[in-house]
DNA sequence: CTGAAAGCGCTTACAG
DNA sequence: CTGAAAGCGCTTACAG
């Protein structure tokens, strides 16, 4: 069943079949009715390849996310996808496991592929990779990649500062002095925009940060309990921990936990990223939040306003800001 | 940059071109040396519209989930994802966040997209979809749906049997005999089957499952803290509750809390679908466990045999089996 | 082993 | 308001 047959049926051109389906204004109402009814009736749908190769669009946009286990990520995929479903745009999904191999092919797969655009949601992409997606002249919209602001892409920024400063500012009303950072990997980004702010934090706030107290996990469960484990080894332990990402706080109460510490009477915990789960933990977890909803919506409008402004990609630079969300993993120190 | 150009600069015709790229082996390697050389240094990217058009098949698979939130997805998207990957497919994801209509365009959309097979890892499917489905001919996976096992569907299957009689077992063993259940939406196949599985498990160990210990939540966090409201408002408490989904016992939690009740002296409580977050809450949860990958995997090897064996649709049962974890939220009745 | 040519199913500029 | 026809970029049966 194509466009020919509907056609036949209906007495008239494909020219005209092609019209009503996509809701010209210049066709006569009985012609464009008589054509619908045809099309209902006998279920016919268009077919996508034919149209994408005439028109050079495909209605495809590519969403590119590192770890889709990581709860961070869901709620992003999941309002982008709404978005891109309410202007009749699909989205191919895939993930990079961290794996910047992997990434290079997945951008090899989404240009053959032909979507319109891409949303690249991952801190791990190289110099390189960079330079020669700027080459695909394709709307391209990064998260937190501060080489491309250099570049002039379009860019996610998540401002870290003010989360950061609310959290330090947190902990140093309750007296703490002592506050250790569990950091994410070195290679990212992301991880070093967030040890960076809190550097910052301590710093505006007279505090000392020490350089024993930043141990780098891995952005998980277990990475965080074992750089917590280590930091609790240390002969100096700090009063309170503020970690790069919720799942590695997790990890952190465990490893306090079975170090026999209670939370937050002898250490206070703070997460990232405020997670559903913070309020599921024990304690309910002390997080900086920022919307992933945000993200997801500035990222779609910046790459659906770029696919309709005929590739005229003016630099965006989108910033989100962070905020302290306190429950019940923080309070006074006892030290 | 197309076929032509690439084959204008080799110096032989697009047919080469052609079978070079998709390495016919009835090329010769000096000719397909030259080209590929050609390939490389201009980057020439194949247009896969045009290949779709023309072959028929599109190497895109669709995988539709209810809820992407539920961290009972992600893992299954993850490895469907990688399964495909592997293969040179590509996912297109949507959502219809338990919304029937939204499935219905969602489909639409993928048969418009031309997809070779689709993944429907939902319950909210109604006869009526399933019918036009069927019609369709296009390779098919779904989840948990008699329905189509009656029409000889491929199905994953879950049973719930073994989890459930081994949850209801432990609780019987802790001393356990008012045993409450909250139960998913009524109008979800998945969720009526679990409540089905633990009758039968009530039963085959001589337990009255009475009516009033079986309350409607909704699969979420907040649905279950409402339905456990109210369970703990009724006259006769119960000593045990088993949960459709761990989300829902996260609920339940919290309102056991704010009733003042203590987990698990008080009331123990059991989950389903063994999400990480069970050993992040307060306490870790019991929980009756399934492997997403295992589905994930089952699902797409269904699916990717389909497509092979050129539309010869076997009727496939898969059976993924279920086992309970025991945590901290259940120990010996008090009462 | 290679090429000329047909055709997949659409859309759209052009003509009327 | 409608139609005839070109053409998007591939693949493949056919001929050599």
């Amino acid at each position: 069943m194509n466009i020919e047959d509907i056609a036949r049926l209906a007495g008239v051109s494909t020219a005209t079949v092609s019209r009503v389906i996509n809701n010209s204004p210049k066709v006569r109402p009985e012609t464009a009715k008589r054509v619908n009814r045809i099309v209902e009736e006998r279920q016919y749908i268009p077919n996508t390849s034919a149209r994408s190769l005439r028109v050079g669009r495909t209605r495809l946009f590519a969403l590119i996310v590192s770890d889709i286990k990581n709860p961070f990520f869901p709620e992003l995929i999941d309002r982008f996808e709404e978005l891109a479903a309410r202007q009749g745009i699909d989205v191919v999904f895939t993930h990079t496991n961290y794996d910047p191999a992997r990434l290079e092919h997945c951008l090899q797969r989404m240009v053959e592929r032909n979507v319109d655009a891409i949303a690249l949601m991952t801190s791990e992409i190289d110099p390189a990779a960079l330079k020669r997606l700027i080459g695909m002249k394709m709307p391209l919209v990064l998260l937190n990649q501060p080489a491309a602001v250099a570049s002039g892409l379009n860019t996610i920024w998540v401002d870290y500062t003010g989360g950061f400063d609310q959290a330090v500012d947190h902990l140093r009303t309750l007296g703490h002095r002592e506050i250790a950072f569990l950091a994410g990997p070195s290679q990212m980004s992301s991880a070093m925009r967030r040890l960076d702010a809190f550097d910052k934090a301590m710093r505006k706030l007279k505090l000392k940060s020490r350089e024993q107290l930043v141990v780098e996990g891995d952005f998980h469960i277990d990475g965080g309990r074992a750089a917590m484990d280590k930091l609790l080894d240390s002969p100096r332990r700090p009063t309170a921990v503020i970690c790069a990402n919720d799942l590695m706080a997790f990890g952190a109460i465990q490893s306090a936990h079975s170090h026999g510490l209670a939370i937050p009477r002898d250490i206070s915990i703070i997460g990232f990223d405020n997670i559903d789960m913070c309020t599921m933990s024990n304690p309910t977890l002390t997080s900086i939040g920022l919307s992933r909803q945000e993200i997801a919506t500035r990222a779609f409008d910046v790459l659906h306003k770029a696919c309709s402004a005929n590739r005229t990609l003016k630099e965006s630079r989108q910033i989100v800001s962070t905020n302290l969300v306190v429950r019940n993993s923080t309070s006074k120190t006892t030290r």
